[in-house]
DNA sequence: CTTACACCTGTGTCCAAGACACAGGCCAAG
DNA sequence: CTTGGCCTGTGTCTTGGACACAGGTGTAAG
């Protein structure tokens, strides 16, 4: 299991921590000392290639619900939350905005099948990406287009009805 | 002047409302009505095909600084103020920054040439828009290879460790 | 004259997805 | 004990406007 490989990358580097500093710990003393396979917010950033802001956002918006160590308040992330937050980000990684993955995420604590929701929202920001992208690819012709005029023109002083000739005479 | 036209234009819908309401009124009188050309946010907005929000936003970071009629507390944007704006406007079809065009505007308004830092300017944007686009391309790629793939699998309920069998499966 | 309505003002808030800041608490090493 | 790194919650910043709101103005109709 991915999180169970994550724990024990957690538990290399604090060996090859501890080794650095010439002190050989035993994994099982780390794993007991935040018990049943809790992380803070850095380890579980790290683990999943993420800032810790990211990390305090989703749990700021209630998408990761950690527990709270009671004596130092410390938040603890489960193997759920690793879980629900990997799932995220590739809920991202395909489009998805932060609330359709609430809502997506509703349906599944619900047990009910996230797919139709899914398969309804991923049309809706194939529509938007479409139409992001023909408007960034007209933009990129424009730009190249005036970068490429622009080469050929020389610098001139405003005039009382002309602020800058190189934009103004890109007329389309 | 295109301004010029554009009061033309303001003097013929005046006319034109005038008529439907059975009032025939001299264009002169219209003109008196409002000195030298001035014009409010909402007529401004319509002569440039954009909201009066629009307008009123770049009074709010003061690239247009009409005139204020004391009697009411009324804007009055003059034909420097159009140019402006119609500059503004043609920027930011471009790919410009609001930050850049106050850059840009802030040379010229000294008598400087703004070409240079609109050269170097575009240069930047230019790099940032080809990124932007090649995101925008791999996202739409990854999305549409998503809707391909996931039209041959059937929906399913999530169990402990899967929320989202469609998205959890399509790895890249 | 009043009423209705369209327009105007300044100011504040909202959007997305985090990034960054800040004040204050926790904890281990030297 | 101090230092430094990590932790907490909260607030603010980013873009380019869009929208809201409270209150003032202008004008045509009743």
């Amino acid at each position: 299991m991915d999180f169970l490989s994550g724990l024990e990358l957690m538990i290399d580097s604090y060996q090859g921590k501890e080794q650095i500093f010439g002190v050989n710990l035993n994994p099982a003393i780390v794993r007991l000392s935040c018990e049943e396979g809790c992380v803070k917010v850095i380890e579980m950033a790290r683990r999943l290639g993420v800032t810790a802001d990211t990390v305090r956002f989703y749990t700021r918006i209630k998408i990761l619900k950690p527990g709270k160590n009671k004596a130092n308040g410390y938040r603890e992330y489960s193997e759920k939350d690793y879980n629900r937050l990997r799932f995220v980000l590739s809920a991202r990684q395909l489009g998805f905005s932060v609330e359709d993955i609430q809502e997506i995420l509703n349906h599944a604590d619900k047990k009910k099948s996230p797919c139709p929701t899914v398969r309804r929202l991923i049309d809706q920001r194939l529509n938007e990406t479409e139409q992001r992208f023909a408007e960034t690819l007209q933009l990129r012709e424009r730009m190249q287009q005036a970068v490429v005029e622009w080469s050929q023109k020389p610098d001139k002083v405003p005039t009382g009805h002309m602020i800058c000739h190189l934009i103004e005479e890109f007329a389309q």
